[in-house]
DNA sequence: CTCCTTGTGTTGTATATACAACGATGGCGC
DNA sequence: GCGCCATCGTTGTATATACAACACAAGGAG
């Protein structure tokens, strides 16, 4: 039932089945659930991810993490910045130019053991709220997009 | 290949399959491009989208779209705000309580239409770019999150 | 050696998001 | 009427994100 507001019938679809709108949705709530889990150690999801990839991969530069995770440099920048003051990373020695090689230090290594258990929790209750199909419909997805975007 | 930096599995896991990490990726990599669309225009989609959804329902209370749209009140305030600078939302006579109905001035349905094709463009690239497959399973993902939010 | 280019990070500015605290409004019991 | 309370919106503060401009280091052209 077209509103008579919207004359426009693209503006109907725009509200209704807009790509942007629903991937925002789905990260503001995925994004919660892990938060919430993860608040009463103090660290966020996002530092999480950071952390588990130099953890698995590093010394790694921290604009391959960034690549990785497709973030922004900026972004990757100060989230940086504020987990050397927690103490979870440090720079290593090397790099060329003015790459930053980034390690976990054994604050770090705790906190990611410590927030591992926490982890599979959200990533459960995740998974229950979405229901096999669509969470692994999630990874697809996000595989498609990770994969075009390493082909530039 | 486990590495050697991460005797604990979990935190392997962290860094390939956390569902926040994917929905994250996805949520910045489609919003940039509405967003790189809608650029010329000096709207973004998140303005878009509450400006579809009241040209829709409106006049409608602020906080039945953010209820909608499934955004925090605060963001919504401050959304609202610019949006009223902009001269694409007013305030529409009534409303019980402190509520706020809005309701889309002419400007903003001047912007509606001259977004509209843009929008579609923008939809149309990410479609392709996911394939429609995975653009479907968004959409499911996305109306089964919507529901369960809905129930509470 | 000097200049230029390129790669890498940082900083400035704006919007997006979340949570908590506050403020305002009107209803309701009495 | 008065005070309590529930609802709704705004404001404070912090992090997340994006884009642009800048800063810095290294290497190459000449």
């Amino acid at each position: 039932m077209p509103s008579k507001r919207s004359p426009n019938p693209t503006v109907d679809r725009m509200g209704r089945e807009c790509l942007a709108m629903r991937t925002r949705l789905l990260s503001r709530t995925v994004t919660s659930v892990y938060d919430e889990a993860l608040r009463p150690l103090g660290v966020t999801i996002g530092q999480l991810n950071i952390l588990a990839v130099v953890a698995k991969r590093g010394p790694i530069a921290q604009g391959e993490v960034a690549q990785f995770l497709s973030m922004e440099k900026s972004t990757m920048s100060r989230n940086v910045e504020r987990m050397r003051q927690h103490g979870w990373l440090r720079q290593a020695p090397g790099g060329a130019g003015r790459q930053v090689l980034l390690e976990v230090s054994g604050s770090g290594r705790r906190m990611l053991n410590r927030a591992a258990p926490r982890w599979s929790e959200a990533q459960a209750e995740v998974s229950a709220l979405l229901g096999k199909r669509w969470a692994d419909a999630l990874h697809g997805a996000a595989d498609t997009i990770w994969n075009k975007l390493a082909e530039k």
